[in-house]
DNA sequence: GTTTGCCGAGACTGCTAGTCTTGTCAAGCG
DNA sequence: CGCTTGACAAGACTAGCAGTCTCGGCAAAC
């Protein structure tokens, strides 16, 4: 009966939160997820390395994955990068590729999410959070294509999701077998054949003759 | 000092190998592989679904992921597809991919898959021979794209590598992810986009006029 | 100075890969 | 026929990890 009187009466007692035991595991997960040659990251190491009671790291996250991805996260939002409108679809698209390609060869960031895919393969929580994740960069691609397609650049009819699962796919599909290069010229050579391959439909009448 | 002679004239003894229990477990790991609904599957139910001691399996296969590798393989080879040389680089490459989507839309294929991939995530023995198996479709499309580069109908200057795992990305991440659709219209569309995207330097020069 | 609730430490449960043990059974050999 | 060899089914056992539970300590509010 009052217990909603005595909750807003009492809005909080005892010990506060400490935020150094919450950034410490952070830090302690990405330097973690980024040592790892392969072998699965265990709770009880990143709780130990942080100094921490593994129930602490499981007061404030559901589950191992979701520290993992918190983690991860928290270092990506430190080099977001925004890909300014050059007015021409191949240099906007050129960027793009080489940035994200880029950024997945910064050797913490690269084994780091190498790490969290395989722990997103055996954990359902994570691999739905990862798909929110991976979401979210293919819509940003999306956008810029369909800015190019705007101006013309794309036929009318080009297959806008097709082309960023291109990307995508191959930056995945190497990224995660390691069996061809993510380096620049690669990035070049993509956003080049793409965009060669997608234009206008007349262009390619053209070209047929 | 005799062994190589002990050797020689008692090349075998004792109860002969059972090949029906070998059958026995490749049928039930495929089962199981495809029943599975992500969850992994265990050496233990594989035993059990053949009737079949858990030494057994290991007497014959050196770890888990051998026995599920084997298993699809095993069913791979069932439905082998040789793409034949059509004389058109378009038509074979539609055919090439159309194949390869339709494959892995076979409903047990599909979660035996997936569930494969998931295994090999975790299994560094594993994704070493899946790495292996991957390599091979790769090598026959990279001859398919040679045998039209000879032609002349892609450029001298073309990346096959990059195409081949433009296809492959678009494959995996689309079967992995399950965001966009696998279907015959998507590898017509991918088909035709990379062949005119990376079609002879001249005919692009007449296209940018 | 008492209550409340976060904290570190670590015991505990449940699950699975892979190994080891035991008793059984089939195939060859003398 | 009886012995040896080695595959076999059943299942106990070890080791590693996720996630829960318990406990004594300590800091903040009242």
């Amino acid at each position: 009966m009052n217990e909603t009187d005595a909750q807003a009466t009492r809005p909080h007692t005892g010990r506060r939160r400490n935020e150094a035991a919450h950034r410490a595991i952070l830090d302690a997960a990405l330097h973690l997820l980024a040592e790892s040659d392969g072998t699965p990251v265990t709770i009880d190491a990143i709780a130990r390395a942080a100094g921490v009671g593994k129930q602490t790291v499981y007061r404030w996250w559901p589950s191992k994955g979701a520290v993992l991805l918190d983690a991860l996260t928290d270092r990506a939002d430190q080099d977001v990068t925004d890909h300014p409108d050059t007015g021409a679809l191949r240099t906007d698209l050129r960027a793009f590729i080489g940035t994200t390609f880029d950024a997945a060869q910064q050797s913490t960031t690269a084994s780091a999410l190498r790490t969290l895919v395989r722990e997103a393969a055996r954990d359902p929580h994570l691999a739905e959070l990862m798909q929110a994740f991976t979401a979210t960069r293919r819509d940003a691609l999306h956008d810029l294509l369909a800015r190019g397609r705007e101006r013309g650049e794309l036929a009318d009819h080009a297959d806008l999701d097709l082309i960023v699962d291109q990307v995508y796919g191959v930056f995945w599909y190497r990224f995660l077998l390691g069996h061809g290069p993510l380096d620049p010229a690669v990035a070049e050579r993509l956003a080049d054949t793409l965009v060669a391959g997608n234009d206008q439909p007349g262009a390619q009448a053209v070209r047929r003759r």
